[in-house]
DNA sequence: CGACTGACGGGGT
DNA sequence: GACCCCGCCAGTC
């Protein structure tokens, strides 16, 4: 089933697997990672296929804001926070606290 | 086949 | 600094 799109999901999520612990990263830095530059559209409905992937993390991919634009997609609009706080990463107002402090970039993970 | 939408990003006003 | 418009690609109506 499915098409061959789905090589172009299973791309993104092997990125947003590899997310660390207590990490968040942003949809525009995986697309630039997978050379989809202003695709970061596509990695958000990527995240959207990735409710058949228990090992794919999208609570830690919010937007280049840090805002939690897809929270409303979880089971519940709570859980993405929730799941994030519990990472130790606390989120005020839908929006990630020091996103810059604990945005991780798929390009620098070589690191 | 055509048009709209969508978990975004960047640039311009 | 806030707001608006365009682009990108794929999926759905």
């Amino acid at each position: 089933m499915k098409s061959k799109s789905e090589n172009y999901f299973d791309s993104v999520f092997q990125v947003v697997k590899l997310i660390p612990f207590g990490r968040v990263t942003s949809y525009g830095a995986i697309a630039n990672y997978l050379g989809l530059k202003s695709g970061a559209r596509m990695v958000g409905y990527a995240m959207n296929a990735s409710h058949n992937q228990e090992d794919v993390p999208a609570h830690r991919v919010v937007n280049r804001n840090g805002v939690l634009t897809g929270k409303h997609h979880f089971a519940y609009p709570e859980q993405m926070q929730e799941l994030l706080e519990k990472e130790g990463v606390l989120v005020e107002k839908d929006q990630v606290v020091d996103f810059d402090r604990f945005f991780w970039d798929p390009t620098k993970n070589l690191l």
